[in-house]
DNA sequence: CTGTTATTTGAGCATAGACTCTAATTTGAG
DNA sequence: CTCAAATTAGAGTCTATGCTCAAATAACAG
């Protein structure tokens, strides 16, 4: 892929193949399905992508980079910024979250890849929310800053994986009051 | 279905279904996958179910009965009995707390018969922490007392869908810490 | 323009999966 | 024991899916 057009092929077969994880899966991610919402014959996919394996391991990517933007930059971010930062990426990019969600789940169980991508991206956030624990409560110790942290985590990913089931469900109300309550007997 | 052949081999076959559904998930589930860990031929499956969907059908029936055993039970039990009775469930019924979660995000998204059920039956449980939350806090609003349980709720799964991916994630710990920080700022 | 390289086309292959069918076997009520 | 009903066996059908390939076309460096 060095032309032009082949960038531009690349990236609808990548939106479609977002747009297919999203709705029906990462199984129901079908090649056809791939080239007919990206306007594209199998023989195009394949000059660009040695599998569909490959194009959604490509998504998956975009998906963990969209929840975590700047992951070594432990810099200065509160707890409520990185709760603020969540709620903005569930809510407005609707389908990069079901994607997250689904890695969990789908991917994960059978693909070590996305498995291991998924655990390591996981450790990174939860120390990141440790480190901005930390900074807001330089007297708790280091193992309960960790432990909460890893609890608001994997809290507010549960109110993601409802948010994906129901989609009028209000993600910000809920992972607020996560935030709030995390800290509250503190 | 009627002799007593028949009944033994609609329990292995179940059996078998439900442990392929927690390892493989339900696309990953096959009908060859099926009736080789149950010992059984084809044959024999579409004599006792009219489709694999069906029979996945009854074993996410059977998680859903076992997250919450008797849900019109609006009894005596306290927010924390609820807890430790979901605890127990992630901990002791792995596999079925694997459909649980594969339920919400495989199942739903594409088969409206899942989706309604797993709605149907958030709903009841968030009921069901509601009442408990009230009977203790007699004072809290309806509204806040229902959104709590709500958080509550999604947030445990979340714990849930984290021990999932990872089996050495400590549920106990966690979803109790959930349970302390939900009330402690009251 | 030209020639090389990238891209697209679309028919086609191989495999796997859901499900069917008929004949054989087993069950158990009377 | 008997016989109808239930169950099992297992080969076979049909469709979908991931992927390949050779030929045609488009891109673009020189």
């Amino acid at each position: 892929m060095r032309y032009k057009a082949g960038l531009e092929t690349r990236d609808k077969i990548l939106q479609a193949t977002r747009k297919l994880i999203a709705s029906e899966g990462m199984d129901g991610t079908t090649i056809k399905a791939i080239c007919d919402q990206a306007g594209v014959l199998p023989g195009s996919f394949y000059n660009l992508f040695d599998s569909k394996e490959q194009a959604i391991l490509s998504v998956v990517r975009q998906a963990i980079d969209a929840v975590d933007p700047d992951p070594d930059h432990l810099g200065t971010d509160t707890l409520s910024d990185l709760v603020e930062a969540y709620i903005e990426f569930v809510t407005e990019q609707g389908d990069l979250a079901r994607v997250y969600i689904r890695l969990a789940v789908s991917g994960s169980a059978n693909n070590p890849e996305i498995w291991g991508r998924t655990m390591r991206h996981h450790q990174g956030r939860v120390a990141r929310f440790a480190a901005a624990i930390s900074r807001e409560h330089p007297l708790m110790s280091e193992l309960e800053t960790e432990r909460r942290a890893e609890t608001l985590v994997t809290a507010l990913n549960g109110v993601t994986l409802h948010r994906v089931m129901d989609p009028g469900f209000d993600v910000s109300v809920h992972a607020r009051a996560l935030l709030t309550d995390a800290l509250a007997g503190v």
